[in-house]
DNA sequence: GGGCTCGTCCCCCAATCGGGGGAGAGCGGG
DNA sequence: CCCGCTCTCCCCCGATTGGGGGACGAGCCC
């Protein structure tokens, strides 16, 4: 087995650097740990110089974003891939930091054998997501291409307005819309006034946006 | 521990069916072997009439589609859920397999230890993927999630139009488009009658469900 | 210089939309 | 039996949007 995989490792508390420190080091041979920042200024300097095979950042950098460090190394700095270790199990923060070019997304509970396998697999050019949440996603991507979007927290919306609600994002007009449902254009206009109170919004675009970020409609 | 989990296998291979049985003869305190059957037909009427936790299925089930038995089974042994055993590691599969309503999908490579985990996890309720392929569906999710499908022709937007378009698709007004881009709300109105012409739309709900479904704006 | 696109801004007018009100029918729970 | 909710429809009015026109400067290519 080649050479160990080289990394940076980065989070705003002591502990966790030694934690991880001392974890990784009855691993000599496979992975060595070649510099740790504290902060996010520290981190892109010693990336910069070290140019390490991946770095371990933790999602919340104290009050600057992982993200955004993230975006930064992957612009700047593209054979050093970035592993978000976090505490945070929630599909979306997974998805965020995949778009900001992560190249894995681990749970902090992870061991050392299996932080150490990941870190060989991420240098490979894998990108590695916890299984736990990686099966979660694989369901939602399942879901997405069938065009199927998560029934998320309904916002108390009644069955009539959900479907108004799936018509007005594929773009219906209110007309349209009347049509579709064999409705008068009056009680789509009605049930979107209620739409928008229970979004919490004030026209059709915003509910559009609000509806997909948050997943309504079924 | 509780009850050891109840599995029947479905294999269209004796060798395959011997060898399942072999792998989890050593943990019969988790998992029992209840029944297996060699074909469709008989794995319907075993499934039925055991009503077991989980059904080990092969995706190629000889001529008979495995897909079509999950989904009867699904259907109508709702609480046994429907596990995939499959030598093709196509993401493609995973996503129809889990449309067909499956509780998970392994590699044959799998070892026993593996298997038996994966098997208590879907009676517990969880939907397993194979790591490797939950990776890659992560992946695949989190470019859904951005709208990012086909990266499609991009219908010759121009820069600004992109960032009106992107601005758009975030639910904001005319105004506050024009706020948000430092630009007079006439000049906003121009650049989304552009926009109108090149999605081929009238209106800019219409606009936003193309852009989200082709993936346009950054 | 002439033609081109891009980005900015303007006017006008009609269509659509958003917000306020109200009202009647049906249905289920208390 | 009455209350609350849903679903349906109506009117009015002001705000916003869409579609047509045109204009002007900057930059690019030939």
């Amino acid at each position: 087995m080649s050479v160990p995989v080289r990394v940076v490792l980065v989070d705003d508390h002591e502990m966790i650097l030694a934690g991880l420190q001392a974890m990784l080091a009855g691993f000599a041979g496979r992975v060595r740990v070649v510099g740790q920042a504290g902060t996010g200024d520290e981190a892109a300097r010693l990336v910069t110089a070290l140019r390490p095979d991946v770095v371990l950042l933790d999602v919340r950098l104290g009050p600057e974003s992982g993200l955004d460090l993230c975006r930064l190394i992957t612009g700047r700095v593209p054979e050093s891939r970035v592993v978000f270790l976090s505490v945070y199990d929630d599909e979306q923060y997974v998805f965020e930091a995949l778009r900001a070019g992560a190249g894995g997304y681990l749970l902090k509970r992870v061991d050392g054998p299996e932080l150490v396998r990941r870190l060989e697999e991420v240098a490979r050019g894998e990108t590695v997501v916890d299984p736990t949440l990686a099966g979660r996603m694989a369901v939602t991507a399942a879901r997405l291409t069938r065009g199927e979007f998560w029934p998320g927290a309904n916002r108390g919306l009644t069955q009539r307005e959900s479907e108004v609600l799936s018509l007005l994002v594929g773009g219906l007009s209110n007309k349209a819309i009347a049509a579709r449902l064999v409705l008068s254009e009056e009680t789509v206009k009605s049930h979107l006034r209620a739409l928008y109170r229970k979004l919490e919004v004030t026209d059709r675009s915003a509910a559009i946006a609000v509806a997909l970020r948050e997943g309504l409609f079924r």
